[in-house]
DNA sequence: AGTGTTATGTTATATTGTATCATTAGTCGT
DNA sequence: ACGACTAATGATACAATATAACATAACACT
C-alpha cells in the first residue's frame, strides 16, 4: 500500500518498540497499523478488516485483525475504545512514547474522540487514590461518554468518525 | 418473587423517581429492577434474563430485558458496564440520589467492581477540562481497567462476580 | 367506547468477539 | 543444510452481545 511519510514514522517507532520488546512486527502487523494510521478514526475490527482488504494485496480476515488488534494493544500501540467498540492507533508514541492513563472524550452521537491532555498532578492523584482502594491500574485508558461540541448544538448529529485535537 | 427490606426500598425509591418523572415503574420493570438488586453483582443482559425467569413467573425474553434496561439507565437507576458489557443497580440512589460521575474500578480479571468515592473537587477539576475541551458529558459513569487485590496476588483469578466496597 | 401513546411480545438479524485446529514462517542448536 | 521447537497466521465454526421491525397489549385521556 502507499504509506504516507507519517506512517512510516510510524512504522518505524513500532519496530523500535518490537526490538525492545522482543517482539515480531510481522509484514501483517505493519500493514494493519498502517490501516488503523492512514484511517485515523476509530474502527471496529470488521471495518477494518474491510479497509485492509481494499488497500491490501492477500486479503485477511476479522479473526487475524482481532489477534493483531490484540497484539498492538499489548504493546501499547494501539487503544480499544470499549465504549463504542472501536479501535483507533495510539498517537501518544509517534514522536517518544509519554503514556500514563489516556482519557478519552467519547462522543456518544457521532463516536468521534478527543485525547483530553489531562494535567500530570490530577492523574497521580487519581492513580493514587485507586491504589488506596486496593486496585491495580493496568495501563488502560478512561473513557467518558459525552458529546462533542457539535452534537451539542445541532440535533442532527455528525457524521461519525472523527478525531479532534 | 420474595424481596428482602432492601429491595423493597429500592422500589420505592424508583417509584418516587418515576412519579416526578412522569415514566411509569411497571410490574415488569419492577421485577427486572429486584432481580437485578438481589443479584447485587454486574450481570450480563442474558445472565439477566435467565435469573428472571428462574425468580419470576411469567417469562421474558432477553430483547424486553435489553429495553428495561435501557429504560432504568435512562432514569439513572441502573449502570452499564460498557467495559464487562454488563449491568449493575446504581447504589447512589438508595438514600438520596447523590448521583455526580462515578467511577466504577472494574477488574479486568474477575470482573469484581468497586465504586470508587471520588473527591468533590477532584470531579469538578475534571469536568471544567472536559468542558474547556467543548465536550459535555451525558451523566455516564468512568470505567478503569485495572486488578482488584485478589487478582492481584493470586495468579489465579477469582471468581467472577463479586462488588466490594 | 374511541383514540392516541407507551410498553411489551415475538421473531429475525446484525454486530462483536472466541475457540479450535491446521498450516506456515521464523529461530535455534547441531 | 537439517530437524525440532516456537510464534504467527489461515480457516472454519461458533458464542455472546445487541438491535430492527412489526404485532399486540396496556394505559391515559377525552
Ligand atoms: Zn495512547
Ligand atoms: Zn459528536
Ligand atoms: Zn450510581
Ligand atoms: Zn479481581
Amino acid at each position: 500500500m502507499m504509506s504516507t511519510v507519517a506512517a512510516k514514522d510510524m512504522v518505524k517507532v513500532a519496530r523500535n518498540i518490537c526490538d525492545k520488546t522482543g517482539n515480531r512486527l510481522t509484514e501483517t502487523r505493519q500493514h494493519v497499523l498502517e490501516v488503523l494510521f492512514e484511517l485515523d478514526t476509530p474502527v471496529s475490527a470488521y471495518e477494518l478488516t474491510e479497509h485492509y482488504n481494499l488497500l491490501i494485496d492477500s486479503p485477511i480476515k476479522t479473526m487475524s485483525i482481532y489477534r493483531i488488534l490484540d497484539f498492538l494493544e499489548s504493546i501499547r500501540l494501539v487503544h480499544r475504545l470499549r465504549s463504542i467498540n472501536k479501535y483507533i492507533v495510539c498517537h501518544h508514541s509517534v514522536g517518544a512514547c509519554h503514556h500514563k492513563t489516556p482519557f478519552f472524550l467519547v462522543c456518544k452521537s457521532c463516536h468521534c474522540i478527543k485525547d483530553l491532555e489531562i494535567a500530570t498532578e490530577f492523574v497521580t492523584a487519581f492513580l493514587q487514590q485507586v491504589e488506596e482502594a486496593g486496585f491495580l491500574s493496568v495501563g488502560s485508558q478512561m473513557e467518558l461518554s459525552s458529546l462533542c461540541k457539535n452534537c451539542q448544538q445541532s440535533l442532527e448529529p455528525n457524521s461519525p468518525g472523527d478525531i479532534h485535537d
